[in-house]
DNA sequence: CTGAAAGCGCTTACAG
DNA sequence: CTGAAAGCGCTTACAG
């Protein structure tokens, strides 16, 4: 492996002069440049990262902490993870990926990797309610940003992206009503979700907006299981009023709303419309196609590494960006 | 923070005498050993990783490329991060996430991280036919291991993981066979692709030792939906033969059969049995619970990390592993 | 515009 | 068992 030195010899220029052509190249003569170019070129030279990370005590890595899986199926984790890599990777930095207990037991994991220099920050998800992570962070003083807002704080402690929930059920109930439909049900979660409340109100909200019924048309589901769509849509028919439109809280849950509309011999899309969340592989996948809200992933990710990178001047920025909302089969017009 | 020169000033050592009791404490006396201790507890010190990995060149950093989503829904993606990551902090490692283009023309993107001493050595996934990274990286005397082989090559030129998908097919075969099944067909995927040839091989072995027919019982899908699934399927039973078993060679593709079979007025597990492979999020959270082959991702990212840190004496390590057939609903005795 | 010097925070022989 | 010295490969002021 080539060094700087070894550059400098065949270029016959002083180590730093080579260290400016690739750091500070406006500084050199055209010539001068041009030389050491083709010296850094014929000699396949690449500098040494932790050189450069011990003298400017910078790594470039940015530290994301795996979601342990049988807590929650992450379908779009590795969406997430592509996009976050590939901002990353715009600014010339990189992913570093570690596991870490949940909560505030996590946080002597964080500190050690900031304090050892293996990263300068860290990208959280998963957020929580009352989430710990953010407020001890900011305690120390690490940087980091957080994809998900810490649901039920007044006060947001550190700089946020996170995707417009209500936004989004709101343009699901819009999409069904323009198709005809006029008795929009929700799936949602229990009340202790903060994801699941947010999701809710945009829907209760767009409902009342259109002038349409709401009452009786919520059932919250225990867990996010087809099996529990699949249920909570077996209990919505059974009251005996009319629907015509579901808008479910995620993917999962629209699905267990077709098998269960398939099962009565409803056609999803043509009796009633469905619309799912997250736009997961799976809504492209089950036939009829599941209209789902897609997170903006590239976007977010873009906007994460931008905080997090950006010179934090003054108070924390909180970014909240639309869903997309991609049309299949399962909401076709009535 | 407190470096290496605070702490022996504090400890009335020399610095290398630190180093010492954090790399070989037993070249310290047990009173000197503990003093130092308590200096290194009092002032909070943690070695920079950077300085350290400058002196040693080695950053205890694996590389691993995010497959890009569109190519494939990747259920288990994220099983196999957490446990790689797991697996490389065992041994004080971290796992570095970069993104390349797919085949030969990322080789510079592995090449680059490695030559600046941002990684020493690479986790390889997504194995194709012929995949061209294995014998590059080799070429360039860079440390790799692969989860997957190289298909339809005879000498593999690195060292590798696999699961055993022949072994997986035979079993689930053996499992259909045991609770009654005598005509039990698989759906797979075009010849192409050597994992697919790999598991109807273990199907087809399979049946012909336990005197089951298979002609006329493979069906090859084009793609990998529930919809291909399905009409795959739906071909089977239109053919007038009686099938009592399906094995499956994805999850997805085994969703598919669920579907048709239901359509039908057939009970999976009941009139048919059905098993799919890799256990995806998806198993658990359909219904009935779909039978299905789990790869043994904690022992697969243990025995990557084995081999891509350990001493590498000789010819290239091969390690094929068992799937494990996990049972549900889908495939309950008829 | 270019170069001699110092130093980032460690570890590795080696001498005592 | 402990310490003085050298050096890993860069960058950062600073002088010329």
């Amino acid at each position: 492996m080539a060094t700087l030195k070894q550059v400098a010899a065949h270029a016959e220029v002083s180590v730093q002069t080579v260290s400016n052509a690739l750091n500070a190249p406006h500084r050199l003569r055209a010539d001068t440049l041009e030389r050491v170019n083709r010296s850094i070129e014929l000699l396949n030279y690449r500098p040494n990262r932790n050189a450069r990370s011990l003298r400017t005590s910078a790594v470039e890595l940015i530290g994301y902490c795996v979601p342990s899986w049988p807590n929650q199926t992450h379908l779009v984790m590795d969406q997430f993870l592509h996009a976050l890599c590939a901002a990353a990777e715009r600014t010339g930095r990189h992913i570093l990926l570690f596991t870490a207990p949940g909560g505030v037991d996590g946080m002597p994991t964080y500190d050690d990797l900031h304090a050892r220099r293996m990263v300068d920050g860290f990208v959280l998800s998963q957020t929580e309610t009352h989430d710990p992570r953010h407020g001890w962070l900011k305690e120390q003083g690490i940087p980091f940003v957080s994809f998900g807002r810490v649901w039920k704080e007044t006060t947001q402690p550190g700089p946020w992206v996170d995707v417009d929930g209500a936004a989004g059920s709101a343009m699901a109930v819009r999409h069904l009503y323009e198709s005809g439909r006029r008795r929009i049900a929700f799936l949602g979660w229990p009340k202790s979700s903060g994801l699941g409340e947010d999701r809710v109100g945009g829907w209760r909200d767009a409902c009342k907006d259109l002038g349409l019924p709401t009452t009786g048309l919520t059932v919250r589901c225990r867990e996010d299981s087809i099996e529990e769509g699949a249920r909570a849509t077996a209990r919505l028919l059974d009251a005996g009023r009319t629907v015509d439109g579901i808008v479910a809280l995620s993917d999962i849950l629209a699905l267990g709303a077709l098998r269960e509309l398939t099962r009565r011999g409803l056609t999803p899309g043509h009796d009633v419309g469905v619309t799912g969340f997250d736009d997961s592989p799976l809504a492209e996948v089950v036939s009829p196609g599941l209209t789902s809200l897609r997170q903006p992933m590239d976007q977010i990710a873009e906007e994460l590494i931008t905080i997090l990178t950006g010179s934090s001047n003054g108070s924390p920025v909180e970014r909240l960006l639309r869903p997309e909302l991609v049309i299949r089969g399962s909401s076709a017009p009535g």
